[in-house]
DNA sequence: CTATACTTGCAAATGCTTCTCATTTACATG
DNA sequence: CATGTAAATGAGAAGCATTTGCAAGTATAG
């Protein structure tokens, strides 16, 4: 945990933040869970590794973050907003709607021709969210 | 419009509610926004036309036609939803971060390379969204 | 070590959306 | 066409996730 440490600080403060014991609570948080929590998830297991960590500040921790590019934010319906550490590979969303379970989708394909027909239109993508409710489809 | 009203009021019928004008309202102005208004901007347009309009009732309305599959809500980031009149084709959106326009991008390819990842997961779609910031690209 | 600009905690505020409840209305029936 | 009744509406209050104001705390440059 010690070398992950020193790359969540300089990234921190490659993006121009100082680096504060809430912050890096929150990133190995969030890097650690693979469930993709949602403020308020975060909040409760931040606050049980660190108790001086405000509902506020995991809010502000998440926006400086995925303003700085490290953290993306998935909204999904009206449901409260999930986050994720920024995936190297762009990938889909996908949820269960009986569970709630999110499991992800990757596939070069999809990206690649969505890239292509964004292009033509004579746009480029400044980021991209795809939510897919799903059900799992009965043994056959 | 007299052709489109009776189209309208059959299918209200058909998903089991009653045709009162507000309804028909919302829907008529629904059909006839091609920019995917929010809830807001839809009770501004249908309270022009018909005064009688409250924003409970729009709010209301928009439910009860997603829920009857008439009507479809786009979650966009944080900002307030946006709705369209239930595509007949699926396609995704296109958001431009500088004007805020709303763009379609309909892709057969894409949907269909979806919906067999999906179900290569075990899985079966039952709603699905896919939102893109884009920005227009410099004139080359 | 000190200065200071950035961060935090707390609680109050905000903004979208939903709900409550008294009143009105659609529409099946006589 | 009159009437009963369950559904729908209007107005405003309530709810909930998220943001913000302000005083106090703290990271970091010098």
């Amino acid at each position: 945990m010690c070398a992950q440490s020193t790359e969540f600080a300089q990234a921190l403060r490659d993006a121009g933040l100082r680096v504060t014991h809430q912050r890096m609570t929150v990133m190995a948080i969030l890097k650690d869970s693979v469930d993709h929590p949602s403020a308020d998830e975060l909040f409760e297991r931040a606050r049980k590794v660190d108790g001086a960590v405000s509902f506020a500040t995991v809010y502000r921790t998440l926006s400086a973050l995925e303003e700085a590019g490290l953290v993306r934010k998935l909204t999904f319906e009206s449901d409260p907003a999930r986050f994720e550490i920024t995936p190297a590979a762009e990938h889909d969303h996908l949820v269960d709607v009986d569970t709630g379970e999110m499991i992800e989708l990757a596939s070069e394909d999809i990206n690649r021709l969505r890239r292509a027909l964004v292009d033509d239109l004579g746009y480029e993508i400044v980021a991209q969210t795809t939510l897919i409710r799903v059900r799992k489809k009965p043994a056959p």
